[in-house]
DNA sequence: GAAACTATTTAACAAATGATAAAAAAGAAA
DNA sequence: TTTCTTTTTTATCATTTGTTAAATAGTTTC
């Protein structure tokens, strides 16, 4: 996905305010496996997803524990470093080959405090984020592990072609056994 | 809790813009079992809570399942009327007598497009509730029931004496039983 | 193709949670 | 206080999910 259309979804941008921010984006390639970000680092950069699928984990003991998947469009942010400046607990690992456009998040701040157009870009951008996750807060509060599982392959039906069951056993809060008794009762 | 003290906390603003915004809001008093938001309306106002503590809530099939509580200094919003001008599938009802700072959202989107500095003080305002939302997700899907009840405790010691348990139990994704189980097991 | 490795499923039992009903406790009203 | 109502707890049994281990299926490497 192009990063006109990334920019543009989030919220139009006149020509000379996309230029400003297209300045301080830079198109890089990544294997796969690459972990992008490491728990308890600042992250100084965040990225667009041209091509490729990630995954975000965490550590509970020592299991780690897939709470986000990231495709084609979706950024890559680490919410506490471009928040508050402060470590972030999430690894993100590539899952396939990927091409990112990279922003480094001091330069994107400083764009907030000089261009207006941007400042709005960058609250829609966190709007649509707060979106986002507050639809996946409900379904893991309201719906059974079976009914995630459906929502899931609707919402994203390729995701079983590129993504391992156990991560996305883990995303959907169960074990992976649980998820194979699951898929099996579904037959 | 002031309403300058709640503006000045997502982001201080200058003197001007500041005052641009206090103009829009108004200051209200609501009674205890009023029902601020109804499911699938398009909510035109917002309001952050001077006094007093509120639930959002939403249907699952005939049972509500409280997912929110707001409490002094916290905002009230329907995301989605919010963010996309679309229906909500939130109430919200106020659980104690509340004094309120009413805010209607289109003269916020009109600042949003006039004032720069209220332009970076929404984009703080949907950060912080996006960094709220994702750490009640990351404890959803990481802890235990009765790991969650704890930490509720420990972030907000008073609400047992403010809430009734059914709420609370619903809030932590169990049955109000589970609750009463989990809270003799650790007598 | 065989061997080695990785991913997924199945099995058996334990632990946690749900559902329903009833009892007990707490709070509100007469 | 006494009664009535609401909230919370307890008990019982069903269902779901977790844990551990083993079996099967699928991939990669030589």
């Amino acid at each position: 996905m192009d990063i006109n259309q990334i920019i543009d979804t989030i919220y139009p941008l006149t020509t000379n305010s996309k230029n400003l921010l297209k300045e301080s984006i830079i198109k890089t390639k990544l294997p796969k496996g690459h972990v992008l970000f490491k728990a308890n680092e600042i992250e100084s950069t965040m990225y667009f997803i041209k091509k490729g699928i990630v995954r975000a984990y965490a550590y509970s003991d020592d299991n780690q524990i897939t709470f986000w998947f990231g495709k084609e469009g979706s950024p890559i942010v680490s919410m506490q470093s471009y928040v508050n400046n402060q470590k972030g607990y999430e690894e993100v690992e590539l899952l396939e080959d990927c091409e990112l456009y990279a922003l480094k998040t001091d330069k994107l701040q400083q764009l907030y405090l000089k261009d207006f157009q941007i400042a709005n870009w960058g609250r829609k951008f966190a709007e649509f984020e707060l979106i986002k996750s507050e639809e996946r807060l409900i379904s893991l509060q309201f719906n059974t592990a079976t009914e995630r599982y459906l929502a899931l392959l609707k919402n994203y039906p390729s995701i079983l072609q590129r993504v391992q069951l156990a991560h996305i056993a883990s995303y959907l809060g169960i074990t992976q056994v649980s998820l194979s008794r699951i898929r099996a009762n579904l037959k």
